[in-house]
DNA sequence: TCAAAAGTGTTCAGGGTACACCCATGG
DNA sequence: CCATGGGTGTACCCTGAACACTTTTGA
């Protein structure tokens, strides 16, 4: 029984996490300055290798939780990158995630320490490895996901206006959306809520807070943006 | 620099292949049964091992052709397995792909000598590790990409007819669709061709058959069935 | 009083869905 | 001549897209 295992060879496997973050309303990725070789000096996903009382799940997640503080985050796997030279260093598998993470809840201390910082993702500068492909792979991803299902609410804080939605959706999608076609959507979504805050930091008049409701989510499972 | 890897722990990484295909018209895929520990005698997906010197794409593109004996098959990535105890032997990460095949191209010695069998996806029967897990989110991505993108025509000959196509879209749907707005869609798409020949194997009339132009599909890369 | 963002409805076109009957032919 | 699968068109609804002005209020 081993024998059927011993002939074959065994690979390093990492995890590479491209966290998604609103920075002052700007879509953003958190990128690091890498400080071991290879590739030392340059920017590039936080990653990490897979131990081996983990599962490759379970790393990625604490990957995320070493570099934000945070747990229970929105995380998706993005798929496996198994080129053969894509480390330079050493024969690395690399499973990626993507991951959508509330600015707000951020622990800001640990991304210091870690030399970590927010690019918005329009950028982005040269990055080591296969790691701009996986970045591309990521956004298209999360573009094909959000007009369905009900994630981008992990990037934005629990209350959140109109506005910043919608200029969220659109920094996503990379266009514009027609103001009144996007709140009749939007307002016609029983999981979108509004609330009884006003929010005044953006205008001068005010614009009414609402919230998720994933509960109302459940019910039916009906989102569409 | 080599330390920063040493540290690290290795993994034997595998593939696993979905391989749909249409037998006696029936959406079916292709499962053996195991002649190794663990879980002899079982059936499976057709696996293997990922060698030092090839990508864990071309390493499913290998076991691929060794079962089937094709080459230039459409194959996409389903993504990585790496729970702990997926495999009862030994700590392996499985990347797990699925494939479309032309059913009549295919090499039916090469299938025999692996102990495989051609089985309704409404008939699978237990199955060994994750696969059961594979083969759910295999046919998940499948239906969720077939509407939008030509892809189903890998699983049909080179000239089929609307018949074959609308059964082979109910079998991946798991539901019935009207053939008369489905003929209405396909016929309004330019890159499905009326051709000059008839089939007569299936009816005592006879129907047209048609096939799928690549050339025409990119032109402006349109199609929603 | 004015600048800056919030909020609000209608119209129109095109696509999706529901639906039933005749055709051609081999046996 | 009949059983079997092949082939065809219309009416309605609903969704998606285009489009511009009024409101509020702090400075």
């Amino acid at each position: 029984m081993t024998d059927y295992y011993l002939k074959n060879s065994k690979f390093y496997v990492a995890v590479d996490c491209i966290i998604f973050g609103l920075n002052n309303g700007e879509l953003s990725i958190l990128l690091t300055k890498r400080r071991f070789e290879p590739e030392k000096g340059k920017w590039s996903l936080m990653g990490g290798f897979v131990g081996e009382n983990e599962s490759v799940d379970e790393a990625a997640q604490r990957v995320l939780t070493d570099l934000t503080g945070l747990t229970n985050v929105y995380m998706e796997q993005l798929g496996a990158f198994g080129a053969i030279d894509r480390d330079p260093g050493e024969r690395v598998v690399s499973v990626a995630y993507y991951a959508l993470i509330n600015f707000d809840e951020l622990d800001r201390r640990a991304v210091e320490e870690h030399d970590a910082r927010w690019i918005g993702i329009n950028e982005i500068p040269q990055l080591g490895f296969d790691h701009p492909l996986m970045i591309s792979k990521a956004l298209k991803a999360l573009r094909e996901r959000f007009t369905t299902s009900p994630i981008v609410f992990n990037l934005l804080p629990k209350l959140f206006t109109l506005s910043q939605l919608q200029s969220l959706c659109e920094a996503i999608l990379g266009e514009e959306i027609d103001k009144r076609n996007f709140r009749k959507r939007v307002t016609d979504l029983k999981c979108i809520q509004p609330t009884e805050f006003i929010d005044k930091s953006s205008s001068k008049r005010g614009a009414r807070l609402h919230r998720f409701s994933d509960t109302t989510y459940q019910l039916d499972h009906k989102f569409k943006i």
